[in-house]
RNA sequence: AGGGGCAUAGUUCAAAGGUAGAACAGUGGUCUCCAAAACCAUCGAUGUGGGUUCGAUUCCUACUGCCCCUG
């Protein structure tokens, strides 16, 4: 038995945003005898359900779904977390006898999962970070560039100086560890999976997916969509908290606050979820050994989607424990 | 119908008798603890026909379209 054959079963079911992922999800772990895990960044939380498009409970059919739910809108949340939390879910998936279906749209998340990135020099050395977040206000974004050049040259290099977020992290890593993250980087990249995995992406033509998400927003502000929101932020969340940085939250807030127009707010929401629907297409692609599944492909025949899917996970089912 | 105004990128605006700028949108990309975040790159325009001029997108003119006022 090699090393391939004893890895575990994974499904996952990611594509951009609207394009149908939760549908299909609750339909695929019906026929292969699969159990749900949200990878979702803002389903993770508690009484945000209209804007993170959360699955209703009524729609689940009675397929477990985890990570939903599972935060208040006033807790941190972030990949290493996720990864955590996944890891703890897994084996008693396993040991039903069920497989994992991992379904969501950050991208990030899947990754970790996945390849099983190693993310233990986390430290919480948050003085440091504040530190140079500081050091970038008063001296700008080059200072702290220049910084890295001297400590980590390839990071320097790959890191554009205005990205701020990742010049710090860089600045962090070799502060808490003596080395550098771009060595880091490289040998994590160089990975193979953890699981036997089938990496479905749904797509769909970008104009309809554009179009979808245009919908769905106006469905979202018909629903209570301001109202969700209101009382979020009733019960004291800001715009600071994680679970406010949220597509549909963090506009909201700023109409609520009375920095925007509500139209305002409306037209951004969707913009900068047409963007992020790009942005996950781009990483997406980049990824290995995905199989995608394009709806044009199947005649937007959901039925026919699904028994490509089936089709394709055979194998995974077939050695499943 | 008469009078006036405006026609520049997909949109909103600049500028200029000699290579027409920007923002936003669109497109491509980066990404290994804020990732629904952060960041980078890039495509793209002077409504149509005459005239003046070495040279017009700019000045003149006709047409077309849009807007405002009057009736």
């Amino acid at each position: 038995m090699d090393e391939k054959d004893m890895k575990r079963p994974l499904i996952i079911l990611t594509g951009p945003t609207a394009v149908g992922k939760t549908a299909l999800s609750v339909r695929l772990a019906k026929a292969v005898g699969g159990e749900i895990i949200s990878a979702d960044s803002m389903q993770v939380y508690r009484r945000m359900d209209i804007g993170s498009a959360k699955i209703l409970p009524e729609e689940r059919e009675g397929v477990p779904h985890h990570l939903i739910d599972v935060l208040e809108p006033t807790e941190d949340f972030n990949v290493v977390r996720f990864q955590q939390m996944v890891k703890e879910i897994l084996p008693d998936i396993y040991k039903r006898g069920q497989i994992p279906i991992l379904t969501g749209g950050t991208g990030f998340y899947i990754q970790a999962v996945l390849y099983d990135i190693d993310f233990t020099e986390n430290k919480e050395n948050t003085s440091y970070r504040l530190e140079l977040e500081r050091l970038a206000g008063e001296k700008g974004p080059a200072f702290l560039h220049d910084m890295l050049q001297e400590v980590d040259a390839a990071s320097a290099e790959a890191i554009h100086a205005n990205n701020v977020k990742r010049v710090i992290r860089a600045l962090e890593f070799y502060h808490l560890t003596g080395c550098r993250i771009s060595g880091h980087n490289e040998t994590e990249r160089e990975k193979a999976a953890a699981y036997n995995a089938c990496y479905f992406v749904l797509n769909d033509d970008r104009q309809r997916i554009y179009e979808r998400i245009e919908q769905r927003v106006d469905a979202m502000l018909a629903a209570g969509l301001v109202d969700e929101v209101a009382s979020l932020r009733a019960e004291g969340c800001t715009k600071e908290m994680v679970s406010m940085q949220g597509l549909g939250y963090k506009e909201i807030l700023s109409y609520l606050e009375g920095e925007i127009p509500l139209e305002r707010a409306v037209y951004l929401i969707k913009r900068d979820t047409r963007h992020f629907a790009k942005r996950q297409l781009t990483w997406f692609r980049r990824e290995k050994d995905v199989i995608w599944v394009s709806k044009e492909d199947f005649g937007y025949d959901e039925d026919a989607v699904l028994k490509f899917m089936i089709e394709k996970t055979e194998w995974l089912r077939g050695n499943r424990t």
